[in-house]
DNA sequence: AGCACGCCGACT
DNA sequence: GTCGGCGTGCTC
């Protein structure tokens, strides 16, 4: 090699590793036959050792001194992993939240890809018959018995089999198929093992198989005016599908899904929890037969590579997933769906923090294809997107078929004894209903037994070491667990402080409301639904399968319960307690409560019998509550939006939010005190920067949490101010235990 | 993130 | 006199 051969130029590249910028190599020695493309993966020398890196730019001009270039140690795929539109979209990512473009990729790929792997296999060697065995006489093998097998069984199979199928079937046998191919009656070949066939719908039809697919409902007059709207239109837009639970928004995915598949579009549907993706996957499955692939944190490694290959390879037509599923290549997208838009889980919130939902918004642009934002409450910065006519805004005011709207009951509970978390007129109505045979959602936010321990001696509380927070009395158990840091010690039997053998339980979780439920309804069957109850696989899904079938008359769960599934005989919900969310200190609670009540009251009567909601509450007469109650979701954040628009909060502004921890709070503030200074000649009178302050939770694992808040009034100003910024913070001393990043967007500590 | 280079206390 | 602590800075 001459140096004339490098005469083409240089090949930047991502790396896998939390490192800002790209890096730019020589090409690999000797040169390859095939010209290097962006999107393939490669393995360059790093530092001391090597590491997987993605090429994403091929012949730059680099400025670096030439003796500080080193050639690509090796091509790590055949094929790009990731077209140019993918590398743009992830890099674009990378900068709008501020984080590592390598740390993006990597982040976007399956974990397998990450490590340098060559991709999966997907072809099994197997054998075949040759011409020769067709010709082969009858009898011929008469003695040779074994082998008479293996060319029976080949014949039956009509095709080539498997190594191990074979093996599987008739035992070992690679003696007889040594001598078969031998004689030259069978060959080995490779056989494709099917992740990219059309037996996409997979695990989900052994249950479903011989089920006529369902039919598609009827559209009533609002959803066809949704879906004509959708339709009309040719390349990006954002719609807002702002439908009451039961209005049928499901439907008009169904029939958008349809109507992009069949133009040969492929449509990526985001929800917010692996919860909800059972249920849709078994309804979209139903409906449409065209492969599907579905992307979740539980999914094994080899399970997600292969399912996102079939997204990416344009195999799998239909893709289903959470928050990450967004970055998944998909090369005929024709529509992105994202459900529950409001959900806080499309928030990334450790390492890059990205919206799922505003990135689906940004990938419909650059697909040029629609996107559909739906929910029951939509959060206020697409309301306001709508509002401006950004985002075209969708309504399905009334609840599909016979299901009336439910009636909302406001018990006062400040005055009044409660049994074990719930009032008098709540126990009551549920007897009523559990006795006419009907079903009861109660609803408390919050898991275990009790949130904290007191002494009655001496008043001392059960509080968390590492953190600013009580440790919850977990029952079941017989331990006290931070919920923060995940510190668990045995339940003590006398008071750690003053030996007092009078520990007192204060307050209520789902557990000990449980333990109350079963007392005052002997025999009832009743689920508790939270995250300790369905930590097993499989779990949740069972229970939600139990309710729907009516086999269980009370259900009690935390949030898990609010969103998305559909139990049609619910008649009552009981909201035990929803005061936290009222008095919160972030600007967002507000917001957050009234979509969790929308949320949890659109469990009742969803099918033909009225539903009531009960809600206790110690403020009947908040402000935010009554206009809630009195008027509805729409003008509650119709109100909520002009608080916003007056204290010039987002969506009126835009924030970025400079975290830091540190085991000190000094070092914690003093670094964010130097990156203030560095801030304040940057921003100009537009820019506020307020801070540094505590987070909310200023002490959480043993590490003091502090804060810095940018707020500008337009997206642009606050992208300018960051890149000018944050090369500046990063350039300041800190010591080794400190831990900083950027949120973007941030949506919650605030 | 690793992993070096580089300046100050307890050991052979 | 050396071994080693982790503070700071670089990795094409």
């Amino acid at each position: 090699m001459t140096g004339a051969d490098r005469a083409e130029g240089c090949l930047r590249v991502a790396v896998a590793a939390p490192l800002p910028g790209l890096f730019d190599y020589l090409p690999p020695q000797p040169l390859p036959r095939r010209p290097m493309e962006s999107g393939v993966r490669v393995l360059v020398p790093f530092g001391r050792g090597r590491r997987v890196g993605m090429i994403v730019g091929v012949g730059v001009q680099t400025t670096l001194p030439p003796e500080r270039l080193k050639p690509i140690a090796a091509l790590l795929d055949e094929q790009p992993l990731l077209g140019a539109q993918d590398l743009r979209f992830l890099l674009w990512s990378a900068e709008y939240y501020r984080c590592n473009p390598g740390e993006a990729l990597f982040g976007a790929l399956p974990a397998r890809l990450r490590r340098p792997r060559p991709l999966v296999q997907t072809t099994l060697p197997g054998w075949r018959l040759t011409p020769d065995a067709d010709r082969l006489r009858a009898e011929a093998l008469r003695r040779a018995p074994r082998q008479a097998q293996v060319l029976a069984l080949l014949r039956g199979a009509g095709a080539a089999v498997d190594t191990a199928s074979l093996r599987a079937r008739l035992g070992d046998c690679a003696a007889a198929l040594k001598a078969l191919q031998a004689k030259g009656l069978i060959a080995r070949c490779q056989i494709q093992s099917g992740w990219d066939d059309a037996a996409g719908v997979d695990a989900l039809e052994d249950g479903a198989a011989g089920v006529a697919m369902e039919a598609a409902l009827a559209l009533n007059a609002e959803q066809q005016a949704a879906l004509s709207a959708v339709e009309e239109g040719d390349g990006f837009r954002c719609f807002l599908l702002d439908g009451v639970t039961g209005s049928g928004k499901t439907e008009v995915y169904l029939h958008l899904i349809a109507s992009t598949l069949a133009r040969g579009g492929q449509v990526m549907v985001l929800v917010p929890e692996i919860g909800l993706t059972p249920q849709l996957q078994r309804r979209f499955a139903e409906r449409v037969r065209v492969p599907m692939a579905v992307l979740h944190s539980s999914l094994g490694e080899r399970e997600r590579e292969i399912a996102w290959r079939r997204a990416a390879g344009g195999v799998a037509r239909l893709l289903l997933g959470t928050r990450s599923a967004v970055f998944t290549p998909m090369p005929d997208l024709g529509l992105i769906i994202v459900d529950e838009e409001h959900d806080l889980s499309f928030k990334q919130q450790d390492g890059c923090r990205y919206s799922a939902r505003d990135l689906a918004v940004r990938r419909g642009q650059q697909a040029r294809c629609p996107v559909l934002l739906g929910s029951a409450t939509p959060s206020l910065e697409t309301l306001q997107n709508a509002r401006q006519g950004r985002y075209r805004h969708l309504i399905l005011s009334r609840r599909a078929g016979a299901a009336r709207d439910p009636r909302i009951l406001v018990a006062d509970i400040r005055a009044q004894p409660l049994e074990s978390g719930i009032c008098h007129a709540l126990m009551q109505r549920m007897h009523v209903e559990v006795e006419a045979g009907n079903q009861v959602l109660l609803f408390l936010n919050r898991r275990g037994f009790s949130p904290v321990l007191t002494c009655h001696d001496c008043g001392w509380i059960s509080e968390c070491p590492n953190c600013d927070a009580r440790l919850t009395l977990h029952r079941a158990h017989n331990r006290l667990l931070c919920h923060h840091c995940g510190l668990s010690r045995p339940l003590p039997s006398h008071c750690p402080y003053c030996e007092g053998p009078d520990l007192r339980p204060l307050g209520q979780g789902t557990e000990r409301v449980e333990d109350a439920l079963r007392q005052s309804f002997p025999g009832i069957p009743l689920a508790r639904i939270d995250r300790d109850s369905t930590r097993r696989r499989g779990e949740l899904e069972r229970l939600l399968a139990a309710a729907r079938r009516g086999e269980l008359p009370i259900l009690l769960g935390t949030q898990m319960l609010a969103k998305g599934h559909h139990l049609p005989g619910i008649t009552l919900v009981g909201i035990l307690d929803l005061d936290q969310g009222l008095y919160g200190s972030d600007f967002r609670a507000a917001e957050r409560m009234a979509q969790l009540l929308v949320q949890v009251a659109g469990r009742a009567g969803r099918a033909q019998r009225p539903g009531t909601v009960l809600l206790q509450t110690r403020h009947p007469r908040h402000p935010l509550l009554e206009r809630l109650l009195r008027a509805g979701y729409p003008a509650f954040a119709a109100a909520a939006l002009e608080e916003r628009r007056a204290a010039a909060l987002p969506p009126f502004s835009h924030q970025a939010l400079l975290r830091a921890d540190s085991p000190t709070e000094r070092a914690a503030m003093d670094f964010l005190g130097q990156a203030l200074e560095l801030a304040r000649p940057l921003a100009g009178r537009d820019i506020a920067l307020w801070g540094p302050a505590p987070a909310a939770m200023e002490r959480r694992a043993g590490r003091i949490r502090a804060q810095l808040l940018a707020q500008a009034p337009a997206r642009a100003r606050l992208q300018g101010l960051l890149s000018r910024w944050l090369p500046l913070v990063r350039a300041l001393p800190a010591p080794g235990d400190l831990r900083w990043g950027v949120d973007v967007d941030p949506q919650e500590g605030l």
